[in-house]
DNA sequence: TCTGGGGTCCTAGGACCC
DNA sequence: TCTGGGGTCCTAGGACCC
């Protein structure tokens, strides 16, 4: 075992992480002024906080509380729907400035993302720190919201930095520091250790990253296979992730799953739901441009025991009503009569592009071609007025229901692009296709 | 944290082929 | 017919992430 086993360089490689502080809550604070230094939650169409502004967090308000539990702690609660539009917006300013400073940047999920600086402190006449610092400035003062910043030589120790002080931190790690700071960071705030890690390098008696830092590499590798000889790496300050700066253009699966705010054991009730889901993956799945090889069903009950089943389906697919006929067969297999259950899921998998069509043997391609061209002009008309303005059958029976009227609250639209959805304004019905 | 919704990657093991 | 070695592909399931 080494001595001193850690890097002495500053920065060979400079990457910096940013992290979005309560990131919706911030962006709905930076729109309306009003609601700044008041408790804010988002989340109010599930009835579960999806983000809680630092002063809901000081009362005790987190992340997956339920909104009545919420409510008890704070009667003074701001409560906002989601708006992942103007989030999304916000979101595309932060990386955009990111790239004012360098074209490395990595759009990690919507509120966080790496940059590589490495090589540009010359053009920018300053040192790493300086730029990370300016670029958080840079963030505050233009969109109202704050980052935590972390900077270091690789992906997890910036990350491992920009969780250290928050909100508003900024924490750097040259290749000196990187052995004290790992002394500081139990194993579980690794970006990679979770639970059942964590629990198996307890058992070897390790408490901080620093521990498994310091191990040989082949005992990090015959432990945990590559992942955990990468993670070695990175800890120690040589970078094996790379700042990716394509963007995600595509999909390998796709999944839909709806809970229902109570379970329910009417068969009807669940296919329904079931379709729904299908159609809302299916319609993801055609703005991608492409079509689908295998499907899978998956029922949770009441109990959260689960089932599923999965398909390869004889030829790939991009019409939904194609594909519910299996889905049915699957449906009917999985279901049990009587039995509650709380969640429909559906996953997509083999996706591939949606090229040249393909037909069965003895299939007529003329029906295939009409399905797919009303298929196409659901698309259309649901792009128009508004998702599900158009929907298969079976759905019926979920505006009928009441249990579901919270579906058919009208979706609360962007605050800068306002307004409700065109079949609202134009008070058309949701009409129903026959599967 | 008793459980929301959407993803990715890795590994072990089986099938099949030469 | 048995034996052995080696490669590839696919799948299921685990683990982790936001």
């Amino acid at each position: 075992m080494s001595e001193f086993p850690f890097t002495l360089q500053s920065y060979p490689q400079a990457i910096i992480h940013f992290d979005g502080d309560a990131f919706f809550a911030a962006v709905e604070q930076s729109i309306h002024p009003h609601l700044k230094g008041q408790p804010v939650v988002t989340g109010k169409e599930r009835g579960i906080i999806a983000c809680a502004s630092y002063e809901a967090k000081a009362l005790g308000i987190s992340r997956g509380l339920s909104l009545h539990e919420a409510i008890r702690l704070c009667p003074k609660l701001k409560v906002l729907p989601s708006d992942y539009e103007t989030y999304s917006l916000y979101s595309k300013r932060m990386f955009d400035i990111a790239r004012r400073y360098t074209p490395m940047v990595e759009e990690y999920s919507i509120d966080e993302g790496f940059a590589d600086l490495t090589g540009l402190r010359r053009v920018h006449h300053t040192s790493y720190e300086e730029m990370a610092r300016r670029f958080q400035k840079d963030i505050q003062s233009e969109l109202d919201i704050t980052v935590s910043v972390g900077l270091s030589l690789t992906k997890s120790l910036a990350k491992l930095g920009s969780k250290f002080r928050k909100p508003a931190g900024f924490t750097a790690i040259p290749g000196a520091d990187i052995e004290n700071f790992l002394k500081l960071t139990p194993l579980d705030k690794v970006w990679g250790f979770g639970p059942n890690t964590v629990a198996l390098l307890t058992k070897y008696g390790l408490k901080t990253a620093c521990d498994y830092a310091v191990r040989p590499e082949e005992w990090a590798e015959k432990l945990m296979g590559k992942i955990g000889r990468e993670l070695w790496g990175e800890l120690r300050g040589s970078s094996l992730y790379p700042v990716v700066t394509e963007e995600k253009s595509s999909y390998c699966s796709i999944s839909k799953c709806k809970t229902f705010t109570a379970p329910s054991s009417n068969p009807e009730f669940i296919w329904a739901k079931l379709v729904r889901n299908v159609e809302s993956a299916f319609i993801k799945m055609r703005r991608y441009k492409l079509r689908v090889r295998k499907v899978g069903v998956m029922l949770r009950r009441q109990d959260y025991r689960q089932d599923g089943l999965e398909i390869r389906l004889s030829r790939p697919v991009a019409v939904t009503r194609d594909v519910i006929p299996a889905v049915r067969e699957m449906f009917e297999q999985l279901i049990e009569r009587g039995t509650a259950y709380r969640t429909t899921m559906v996953v997509l998998g083999k996706l591939e592009p949606d090229g040249e069509q393909q037909y069965e043997l003895f299939e007529a391609p003329a029906q295939v071609e009409k399905r797919r061209a009303l298929s196409d002009a659901v698309d259309a008309v649901n792009e128009r007025y508004g998702k599900h303005t158009l929907s298969l059958a079976p759905s019926l029976f979920l505006s009928q229901n009441r249990q579901t009227a919270r579906d058919d609250q009208p979706q609360r639209k962007s605050a800068l692009l306002g307004g409700e959805t065109r079949r609202q304004r134009l008070r058309i019905p949701r009409l129903f296709l026959n599967v």
